[in-house]
Parts: structure tokens; sequence; C-alpha cells
DNA sequence: CGGGCGGTGGGAAATTGTGGGAATCGGTGG
DNA sequence: CCACCGATTCCCACAATTTCCCACCGCCCG
């Protein structure tokens, strides 16, 4: 499983240098080989080890071709869905298309979130997480997955 | 499994180079024989690999000619489907009546989707994607087997 | 203080994309 | 039936991009 938080670089090719502690689990899940696409809410990309996409991308195909809304979803992630391979140095090469989308530049925060990890722009992501920090949640309503929540 | 999003070009002629990842792909799967067609809701392209669009094709046939329904995906999608092949360059030739109906200019977007690809005009393609970011996903009416999806 | 590891950058070679030209095929009109 | 014109297909060459590899630098740890 990924977490923490690691402040990462982009340099001028678009290379991404993997924080060394998730290096070898990526080897070993994946023999290096990831997939990154965008997110379908926020300007960030998440990056999934091989084998995690190819779960999710299974579950996006069976969905119904003629409904607008799956049609919409497989559209978005699977046709963003970009192959990645960790170099001889442990770096990624992230396609233009894909740090455009992400606003991505020089300085990025790659964040662990399990089973995968979501790549954020430095200011994108401080400016996000304040404002999740400054929302009442006393005032929202939980939904009931939410409600018996013990942390 | 084509995943991933590539920007492409349309030379004078027409002809369009498939990106090299998917090449070798194609040729192993149908050797290099591809089938176009329209979408029946986008302005885009839908292109197969013969084997795939054989299986499709015989789905439409087997629909009930009467169903006018059934009668109109059958004339748009069998009635637009063009043989295409991967020439020395790895690049085919789409002819002018798709190009048109796809307003396809110059750069296009090639567009993985599974057992397919979708080839859209790059303005067209960025309009929409940008269309289905604004959509509040939570507003929709999910069909339930999105309901419990987990990405 | 020295060695090693991780991060960074750059350069060179191989590969890919793009365009153009020439030959061939097909169609049309004389 | 032949000749000519146009369109298509095949092939080659150049330019740009990508990929791979190596070297440097700084930091951390021993």
């Amino acid at each position: 499983m990924f977490r923490g938080a690691n402040k990462v670089t982009l340099d001028a090719k678009g290379r991404l240098a993997m924080p060394t502690r998730y290096r070898e689990r990526i080897v070993e899940r994946s023999n290096g080989r990831l997939i990154a696409t965008v997110d379908r809410a926020d300007r960030c990309l998440l990056i999934y080890p091989l084998p995690e996409w190819e779960e999710i991308e299974l579950k996006l195909r069976r969905l119904p071709t003629l409904n607008p809304v799956a049609r919409r979803l497989q559209r978005l992630m699977i046709g963003h869905a970009t192959d990645l391979e960790l170099d001889g140095s442990g770096r990624i090469l992230l396609p233009p298309s894909l740090r455009e989308y992400a606003a991505l530049s020089r300085t990025a925060m790659l964040i662990g979130q399990g089973n995968r990890f979501e790549l954020w722009d430095e200011g994108l992501w401080n400016a996000n997480r304040d404002q999740w920090l400054k929302v009442d949640e006393a005032a929202e309503e939980l939904p009931p997955e939410l409600a018996t929540l013990s942390l």
C-alpha cells in the first residue's frame, strides 16, 4: 500500500523521479509498469501499478456502451490512461497532455492513496488542502457510508 | 487492449500515422487490417481491428430487422464501415467521406477505448472533454452498475 | 572526512513522424 | 481499342522527437 505526501520535481523533459521507498514495491508488483490517467473530479493525475489498473479497466469496460454516463467515464479514464515505465534511474516520463491536464509545473506533490498515487501541482494541492480544512464537516449532510465511520 | 490519448496529424492525402506503440498489437491481432466506421452518437470515428469488428457486425446483424432503432444502427454502423490497412510506414488512409463526417482537419486525437479507437477532431475532443468534466456526477442519476464502482 | 545513494541534468543515438516523388492502376473519352 | 488523364499506392529520404545512457552534484550516513 502506498502512503504519504512527497514533494517531487519534473525536469524539462517531463520526467519524475519516483521516491526510492516506493520503487522496490512497484518493481515487484508490476515489474515497474504503471498507468497514469486523469481524475474525473479534480485536476490531478491518478497513477496505478499496472495490475491494479487492469482490474479497474475491466470494470469500466463491462459498463454498457450505450449509456452516456458510462461512456463518459470510459472516455475520460481509459481514454487518458497512459502506460508508463520506470526507467533506469527510477523515473517515469509524463506525456505533455497529462502534464497539461493537471497543470503540472516544476514542483508537484505525489500522494500515496492505497492502491494508487495522486499527482498534483504543488500549488493546487496546497490550495485544495486548505479548502478541505476550512469546510465545516458538521454542516454537511453525511452519506450513510460515513455516518457510522469510526476513525 | 488500447488506451490513452494521442495527438495525431492527417497529411494532405488523408493519411494518419498510427502511434508506434499500437502497431505491433494491431499487426499480430489482425495482420494490420482495421475497420473504421461512424459513432452513432458523436461526431467521431470508431476504428476496430478486423476480428473485433466482425463480432460487432454479427451482433448488429442479429438485431430484429423490423425494429426501426436497430435498423438505424445497422445502416449507420455497417453502412459506413470501411476497410483500412496499415501501409509500409504504419499509416492508414482515411477516405474523404469519413474525414468529412468527423470534421477532421489537420490535427486529431486518437483515443484508445479497449477493443477500439475513437478518432476525434482535436477541437471537438477538447470541447467535449471539458464539457464532460464540468458535469457534476453527483447530480446525475447513476446506473446501478456505477453506483458501487470503486476506482 | 569519505563513501554511497538518490536526485538531476544533458548528450547522443536510435526511432518515429512527415512529406514528397515516382510508378501503377483505373477510368474516361476520343 | 487505344491513349490520356487523374487518382491511388508504394517507397524513399529528411527532420524532429524520443529514448537510452552516462556523468555530475549534493546530501546523508557511517
